[in-house]
DNA sequence: ATGTCATTGACATTTCTTCGACAAAATTGG
DNA sequence: CCAATTTTGTCGAAGAAATGTCAATGACAT
């Protein structure tokens, strides 16, 4: 639940000094990093892993930034995508911005600008940015009472499936990651056995039982996810 | 759903030259705008109404930008926010970020680049960032729910075969060879067998049996593909 | 010390994958 | 044109994996 797990970035870039100085600004922080000196590299990884945020730069050997971008989105990766790069001319950022990155930084290299961008962006992209009152179908979270309802039901949650179900709802209708719950919850300590099942157990018993329509659904392999019952 | 909805924006800023050039701009184009000379004004109609977008100030009459973008934070509004300003250093970007702001744009007011900045936060708040639907002919999958559906029915699939369809829709009406799915499902340790003929089998059954004509072909030797029935 | 309740680990159930055996079709070579 | 051989389709059943279920544990507050 706290924004200090540790933050997967992958940066694609081809030039040593400017991966290096990320590195080492990075690595001082609680961030655990991959590297791509070349875009086919870089597209395949940011598609295969589950990354917070991708550093790209624009010009790249084998596949250029812009085209990289374009590609990722149309696979349906929606990581956000911070795009670094030392020609900064108007054009080339709004053809960044039409590829579908999230930002973009010309020449400067500010690393505490980098890094607060990385950081809105990551608290963008999960959900994060206010504390406000959630609501998907017929679920509604106080965030401030800790309370759930249904339907106007109030439901009683144990802190664990609490904290669960704001992700889902956060998330709704997407897919959660199975990792990505526990990684949020436990950090990085996976629970020797497969506790979540419990957790998810509970949370439909108190969620879904007293209801006719189900609302968390199982996506086998992958995660859960909460779905509007039709 | 798409992106041709008309943008409700709130600009909060004091200088009428500014505002005058803003409200231009964006009245040009399908944009619905809203102005605050001061930040008090700023912040009631944020928290009042729903925007898309806020483009704010940071030095304001009655409240500085900063201190009303924490404010609006701590209200529970997530809406993106813009901030400009004519003196751009670092700290105070830093300060931006730190109160919740979403991007920030210092002095050469580029109207496409806030423009394209602007639609890039909206986009990313909306969670529209990449492409989450496929569809080829019947065929469509909605990639956040790992969903299928052929004319509208709902079609339940393995692990396995979704993912083996998902490689077909993407290329289709291409021939997707062997080994690639091969590789693309069980990467280096690809089954003794010929496991595979055995899924295709089973994505036949779920995918083309309830219907007239069939959509999966073979390519003798060479691999599957999607067809387009006539 | 006692009761409550969240958490967990062990167990049961369901679902998915694999594999084998055979049938049907296509390809090849005579 | 016909067999022999390869390739693909079909399906059931066993093993593996993922998921659902719940009672015992342990922490916390009373």
């Amino acid at each position: 639940m706290t924004e200090s797990n540790t933050l997967k970035l992958l940066i694609i870039e081809d030039n040593k000094d400017v991966s290096g100085i990320l590195c080492d600004f990075f690595e001082a922080q609680d961030t655990e990093l991959d590297f791509a000196d070349n875009g086919e590299l870089g597209l395949s990884l940011a598609l295969r892993y589950d990354f917070d945020a991708i550093i790209l730069d624009v010009m790249l050997p084998k596949l250029d930034g812009f085209s990289l971008c374009k590609q990722l989105r149309a696979s349906g990766c929606s990581t956000p995508v911070l795009m670094l790069t030392a020609l900064d001319n108007k054009t080339d950022q709004l053809q960044g911005f039409d590829c579908g990155v999230d930002d973009y930084l010309g020449k400067p290299f500010d690393l505490d600008v980098i890094n607060a961008r990385i950081r809105a962006l990551i608290k963008r992209h999960r959900g994060f940015v206010a504390q406000e009152n959630l609501t998907f179908g017929d679920i509604d979270i106080d965030i401030a009472k800790h309370q759930v309802r249904r339907k106007g039901m109030l439901i009683v949650l144990t802190p664990t499936t609490y904290q669960i179900l704001l992700l889902l709802v956060k998330q709704a209708p997407k897919i959660v990651k199975r990792e990505h719950i526990i990684e949020t919850i436990w950090g990085v300590s996976p629970p020797t056995n497969d506790v979540l099942r419990s957790h998810m157990y509970q949370l439909r018993n108190q969620l879904d039982k007293p209801f006719e329509e189900p609302m968390l659904a199982t996506v086998p392999k992958i995660g859960f996810r909460l779905q509007l019952n039709e």
